[in-house]
Parts: structure tokens; C-alpha cells; sequence
DNA sequence: CATGAATGAGGTTTCATTCAT
DNA sequence: AATGAATGAAACCTCATTCAT
């Protein structure tokens, strides 16, 4: 019934926000439980383990981040201004979450045995997708084409992944999205992109 | 005399290994100093617990990052041809210390307290150059000015970071320098700068 | 629910067995846990700490002490047959109890944070109780009324702690009830009692 | 030489006061030795262990009781004044040396192996004072005779003992020597001497 | 299915003592 | 004789995981 995944996703719900204010380590089953309203037993009917619960915080989240990223890319045209729009979007979402943020990208994203999840695979849609935009970028010719794909793909997830990072380590005490648009620009230019042409707005 | 300050290198060498393999926590003293051929009470006579000989590292390697990128430099004029040996030299060294690579990339940078060590302060020597090549940049009219420099250092050390954090996650199973060029022109680009010209070599 | 209960009993008891044995610094959580027949962590879910289940054998005790002496004074009349008794039965009760001796007058009495704990404060029944009984001695005009009645107080407390510490010391070798009489009447006369006259039995 | 003998008295001087302060096994070789102005190992030298430094403390400060106490005791005549005297005395010892007090009356008079030292027999000399103090008194006529002369010395050393324990354990936090009249009566009464007529002063 | 008490392995750290210099 | 660096044993405590109810 419905009650197994309601319980389950309270589960979920308690560990992004334990595993969001502390790291792996210094998170205890019985902290999540407590604040899940669940035996510590229970979790375990639920997940294999600690380590499983952890890795099933990025499975939901990468698919809410999917789900919203496609509406806010509803109708907009042009590689540039995609591109544009995903900048944005990234730095939006981490913004209203940083404590997966925190536990994404300061954690997981640097644990050898995330790399071998599921987890980590779920964020392919989106890879993919960004790919699909430099493609497309190349055949409105707004992309250069003396570099690898893959390489721009590095270029942007790289320079926002190292933001976000920097942003989360400083305690949040700024505005991440003060500075998008330098960013923009940045990231246009290495790609190749006349950036100011067709900057969305 | 020699003697303490030689047991103590041998110590620091062995946890660079040790942390190296695995990350903090999964690391134990009584393996450093099976390593270091030593007693683990030995240990606690040169670093007060655990968490101070973790964060002596980075003191020791930065130093020897900072020595070797000097040398590295020694005669290169032009901050394009400097930002290019940068670039290689970065690559370069992570690829001759992937364990210290793994230690500062995947753990430390990453961790709250490490900003307000002593040891992150040792990488101002670095950074602070950096900025200074930039500047040189700007007064020869090769990077652009419409970017707060530290910006474009954010540019700059972002991408290097994460190429090698993915480098290192991969279990280091290709050739980092491989893509030297490709992101040299890259961060060239993004940066403004006329990098066909003035490419090294 | 009784389970419970009664696990925290068996654990008090070993730990009452072997903090009166050894010091609190030579008696081993893994000692006790092996004679309450429960595992090391188990204690750690009754009790705070070491030191929390060292603390919690008067808490233990006292009540016990206090229980059972109500009882020998049920129906004595007197300040001093009470003071007789009184007496008789703090040196019987020790007698019973060495190890608790032990831990309660060599090492707790003599410990700075034992005065700070809710241990201490359970003495108090029986602390108070005596000075009821002094206070009555001196309506019935048996007892001195030229000393206050703590000092009287200490009188009685101190003869029998010195007792029955310099027979804990001893490693019990006489018997401690055999000088009964004689501390008797040493008291009385201290406290200006005709202790003859009243004497019990 | 006397090099040497001055050597040993400083750490005995430093073990005095750092057992003085914490208990025995919070205390440290380490400290000891800083204190004293030597190395760690040189305590070696001047003692088998940790314990037998410890237990030298009482040699060392019993022989100063001894001395001290004879001199105060010259001059005065019959037994109730010398016992008043000897209490005033043993207050103003330890109200002049209350890290001692805490060693000798907190620590080691109330562990096991106290009692077999040769530390604990360097008290003979003062405790058969009292003793043959106890027997001119019966001579004299002023202390009962119907009560064992131990059981009256045991009266005697066990209130003060018990005194000046609770004044450490309050932490010195008024005058020891305020009661010392009060004190007198009592032990007076309790030994049958006619306190108030052969009173000191 | 849910519970939560019981488990016990395992690591950090301290510090008395030794011994080569 | 003095040093003080090196030693290594030993113990507390935590917490993920299990399992009987």
C-alpha cells in the first residue's frame, strides 16, 4: 500500500536532512530514525544499509532536478539561451537546497563507491541532455567545433560544480545568483559562444 | 636534531599514503605507523591527535608546490605563456601525487574545518600568484577587464579542480595531461585571451 | 518492562562488586559487563558513563540504608536508644556491605565531584533524620545544648566513618560490631548523655 | 654529595604539589618532573615508580609533623592540655599544608597498600604519643579508665581526621581552626576529662 | 511489519617506564 | 648521572546492525 512509500519517503526525507547538516560519518541511524518518527529497526525493512540509504538521496533528487529543469527549458530556443537557462537553473536549485547540495557535492561526488551506484547513473538524463544542447549549439554553428564535446560539457559542469562548491564551504553567507551572469559570459566565451548576442532576456 | 625532524617526515610520508588510500576516517593511526615503522604513541609526540597530522599534509605538499611551480616559470614571459605552464604544471603534479590528489581534492577542500586551518593558508603563496598573472594579463590587454579577477582565477582553478577530482575519481585509468591543450584553450578563451598566438611551445 | 529493570540491577550489582574491589581508575567497564553477564555497550544504555554508573551505586544504596533503618527505629522511644540504635546499625550495615563500604567511604566521600551529584543529595534522608533525633535528645534534655547540633552531628558521623574505614582498611579482620558498646558510650559521653541510664537493651 | 640530596627534595617538593592538586592518577610523571626542573627519567633514578614517589611524600611530611609537633608540645604540663594542644596543632598542620591534606587524608589513607609501606609506620612516633599522652591521663585520673585506650586515641584522630576532611572536600572555604574550641569539649567529654577547668589558655 | 534492546568490534589516545646517548 | 624520545599496553566509548518479541 501507500503506507510503505510514505514511510519510506520520510525515511529520505530525514536522512537528506541529517546527512545535509553533517557528513557520512557523523551522521547516526538514530538521529534519521528520531527524525523520521521510525525505529531505528525500521530503516533497515527499508534499506540494505547506511551507506544504501545514502546513496537513495540523489536517486529521488537528481529526479526532481530532471522533472523541473525540463519545464523551465519549455520553449525557450536556441542552444545559447538553453545554456543560459541551465546556468541558471543550477545555481537556482542548490539554492533552495543546500543541504543536498552539501551532501552531493562535498561528499558523494568525491566517495570512490558513488561512482558505481545507480545513484550516480541517474544523473545520465541530464548529462545527456546537456550534450544534446552543445550538439545542437555546433549545428547553429554558435558552438566551436575544435573542441570535444565532452570537454565543454566539463567546461560548464566544472566551473558551476566548483561555485556551488565554494558557496556551500563559505557557509552560504552570499548570493550564488549575484554573480550568474559573469559566469555566463565566462562559460559563453569558452564554448565559443557569442555570448552577448544572444543572451537570454 | 636531524633525527626528529627526518621520523617526522617519515610520518608525514606515511599518512600521505595511508590518507591517500583511504579517506579519514576509514584510516587508522596504527597503520601510519606500521607504515612509518614506528609506534603509534611515537605519533603522538610529533602531532597532537589525529586531525592535526591529517592537516600537516597539505602544509608539507603545498610548500613543495609552490618551490617546483617557481622553478617551473623561471624565464617564461608573457602571463599567456605563464597561465599556460600553470595549467600544465597543475595536471602535472597531481599526476605525480594522485594520493595527496585524492587527500586535498576529494576530502579536504571539502571539509568545514579546513578553512580555518593554518594549512589552507599555505596555498595563499599560489592563489595570490595567480592573480597577479592575471593583472599582468589585463595591463598587456590579453585578459579581459570586463571580469573581476577573481572570477577569472574562480575560471581557472575551477576547471583544473574538477578535471583532476574526475581524473582521480576514475581511478585514474587515463591520461590527465592528455587534454592539457583542449582545456588550455578552453580556460584561454573564457578568459579573453588571444591563446593561439601566444601558446606555449 | 521489568526486563529492563531488572538488567539495570544486575549491572549495579556487578558494578557495587567490583568498584569494591578495585579503585574507580583499575575497575574495567569490560569487568563489570562480564559479571552482569551483558555485553560492554549494554552498560552504555543504562548509564552515561563510567563515572554516571559509579555515581548511581549510592543512589542505590542509600535508599536501601534508609528503608531498612526506618525500620530498626520503628518503635524505639528515646533520643538516645534511637542514637544507640542508630549506631548499632550503621556498623551492621557496613558489615553487610564491605565492598559498598568501600567504594562509599575510600573513594566517593573523598572524591570532589561526588558532592555535586544527586548521589550525595540522597543522603540526606538519613542526615536529616539524626539531626531530628539530636534535636529531640535536646527537648528531652539528654542531649548538650551548649554545641550545635551539627557539630553533635559530626561527632556521631565522624566516629563511625573513622571506624569503619580503619576497618575496611584492616581488610576486615575483626569484627566491627564487637567495639559497638564502647563507641556507645564514647558518643554519649560527647554528647552529654547519661547513656548508662538509657542504654538499649 | 648534596647535589643529589637536593635533587630527590625537589621532586618531592614538585610531587607534593601536583599530587596536592589532582588525585593520584590524574597526576603525571611528566608534570612532576617540569615542575622540578627535570627530565622525566631522572624521577627514575630517584625512585622504583610512580607509587613509590608517591608514598615518599608522608616520609618526608611526617618527620616535619613530628619535629614541629615536639616543639609545641614543650613546656606544657598534664595530659588534657597536651591533648588540647595536640589538636589545636594537627588543625594549624593541616590548614598550613592543605595539598597535603588531600594526599595524605583524601588518597592514601584510604588505599590498600598505604597501610604496608614503611610510610604509613613513619606515623608510630606521633600516634604513640597520644597514646602514652592517654595513659598519663588515666594516671592522672582526668580519662577514663573504663574504655580502651585505642578505642579514646581512635575518638580523637578519627574527629579530626573527619574535620579536616570535610574541610578539604569543601574546598578550604573557611577557618579549620574556628571550631577547634567546640572540638575540644566534645573530645574532652567523650574521653571523661573535665574539660572545662584543666582547658589550655 | 515494526520495534528498540542488545551486541561487540574497533580505534584513538594517554602515560608510566625504559634505554640508548 | 641525566636526558627525553620511543614505546605499547590498555580502556573507554560509539554506533551500525541484528533479532526476538
Amino acid at each position: 500500500m501507500s503506507k510503505r512509500i510514505e514511510r519510506k519517503q520520510s525515511i529520505i526525507q530525514a536522512a537528506i536532512e541529517v546527512f545535509g547538516e553533517k557528513n557520512f560519518a557523523n551522521s547516526t541511524i538514530s538521529e534519521i530514525a528520531e527524525k523520521a518518527n521510525v525505529a531505528e529497526g525500521t530503516i533497515y525493512q527499508y534499506f540494505k544499509n547506511k551507506e544504501d540509504l545514502f546513496f537513495s538521496i540523489p536517486l529521488e533528487k537528481s529526479m526532481e532536478f530532471s522533472r523541473e529543469l525540463e519545464l523551465h527549458l519549455q520553449g525557450i530556443r536556441g542552444a545559447s539561451n538553453k545554456i543560459s537557462k541551465f546556468i541558471w537553473y543550477y545555481l537556482h536549485f542548490f539554492t533552495k537546497n543546500p543541504g543536498y547540495g552539501r551532501t552531493l557535492l562535498l561528499e558523494m561526488r568525491v566517495s570512490k563507491n558513488f561512482v558505481k551506484t545507480t545513484a550516480y547513473k541517474s544523473f545520465r538524463p541530464v548529462t545527456d541532455g546537456i550534450l544534446e544542447i552543445i550538439k545542437e549549439g555546433q549545428r547553429e554553428g554558435v558552438v566551436r567545433g575544435d573542441v570535444s564535446i565532452y570537454i565543454v560539457r566539463q567546461l560548464i559542469l566544472g566551473v558551476l560544480e566548483h561555485m556551488v562548491t565554494r558557496w556551500l564551504l563559505s557557509e552560504e553567507r552570499y548570493d550564488l545568483l549575484e554573480h550568474c551572469d559573469e559566469v555566463n559570459k565566462l562559460i559563453m566565451d569558452g564554448m565559443g559562444m557569442k555570448a552577448d548576442l544572444n543572451q537570454l532576456r
